[in-house]
DNA sequence: TGCCAGGCGGGGT
DNA sequence: ACCCCGCATGGC
């Protein structure tokens, strides 16, 4: 298939606040035609197509926009700097968990790395890969549905992809595709997601309190409460929820001696719960349950710098589907 | 081989 | 309110 060219349309800077680590921000929990270890391309919408690239020369992020002519500009800036987390003051953050035995070392070793947010529907995408899976299997799923319905394009010579939209899962193909990807079982949940969504049911579930968003997510069929506040904390960044799985679950009953993990850890984190539990998984390199319980227990919280090993901060340097 | 792995829903108490 | 199981898939 050949990729659709896409033209510079205009760049501006931006000013990130302090501290702030660009080459960790682009690393993390991303793929090999999103950051080559000095660009970072931000996709903005697919219908039009339009994406930023990110780089880094000295203290300011410089962005190039691409796409075809005439696409409309509106907004950009404010996305690309909400999606970088640019604004986000982390020294509140690191204030709340200094001390905490598995993130003590994310103000340090992880020093000024901000999460990347995306949309509501690539936010979902990821949250329902998740389920019942591992780091590695998840982000398999999610490699095969980029690749397999995503839209390729190419800005000066760069390739890369376009995350499908919703209506690109409504018809039979998209069916197929998904078979393709291996998703499983996960893939009906998908499909009713990209249909919900598409009907414009989504539409100002930023103007909902945070339990009343989770709710209105909760009600696509495969969609509990994990998924809907992961989904929440990737592509609204309300990070006063709480994805709770049995991994994370484990975890603090057995590293913070906690009994009622989900009570506990709200009191703990407070209004920075989701950033917490998205470090918490970075600093134990997502190692299924018993060798991140083995790590967090010897008090090894330090991400890895192996480039071998696949982890969060090294799945861009990984070809994995 | 069988059983798990960052869930979920439907069925049974 | 709970508890339990099946659900796709791949890896160990």
């Amino acid at each position: 298939m050949k990729a659709l060219r896409l033209q510079l349309l205009y760049s501006f800077e931006l000013e990130p606040k302090n501290p702030f680590n660009f080459y960790l921000t682009a690393s993390c929990y991303n793929f090999n035609w999103w950051f080559n270890g000095s660009k970072c391309l931000i996709p903005i919408s697919k219908d039009p197509p339009l994406i930023a690239v990110a780089h880094h020369p000295h203290d300011k992020v410089m962005m190039d926009v691409y796409g075809e002519k005439h696409a409309d500009h509106v907004n950009v800036e404010e996305f690309v700097e909400w999606a970088l987390g640019l604004n986000e003051d982390l020294m509140s953050f690191y204030n709340v968990i200094e001390d905490d035995a598995i993130l003590r070392e994310v103000p340090k070793s992880l020093r000024g790395m901000r999460m990347r947010a995306t949309s509501l529907w690539n936010a979902l995408l990821i949250a329902i890969c998740q389920q019942n899976a591992s780091f590695a299997q998840g982000w398999g799923m999610l490699c095969r549905i980029y690749r397999l319905l995503g839209l390729e394009v190419e800005l000066n010579g760069i390739k890369s992809i376009l995350p499908p939209s919703p209506r690109d899962f409504l018809t039979s193909e998209a069916e197929a595709k998904l078979k393709e990807a291996k998703v499983g079982y996960r893939a009906k949940t998908i499909m009713h997601a990209a249909s919900m969504i598409e009907k414009g049911y989504f539409e100002h579930l930023e103007r909902l309190k945070d339990e009343d968003a989770e709710e209105k997510l909760k009600e696509i069929k495969g969609v509990g409460s994990y998924t809907a506040r992961l989904t929440l904390v990737l592509s609204q960044r309300r990070y006063g929820l709480l994805p709770l799985d049995r991994w994370l679950k484990k975890l603090a009953e057995e590293v913070y001696k906690l009994k009622n993990v989900e009570e506990e850890l709200k009191a703990k984190w407070r209004d920075w719960c989701g950033l917490a539990v998205f470090f918490t998984t970075v600093v134990l390199d997502a190692e299924v349950l018993s060798k991140a319980l083995r790590r967090a227990l010897n008090g090894d919280v330090k991400p890895s710098c192996q480039s071998e090993k696949l982890t969060p901060l090294t799945l861009w340097m990984h070809t994995i589907c």
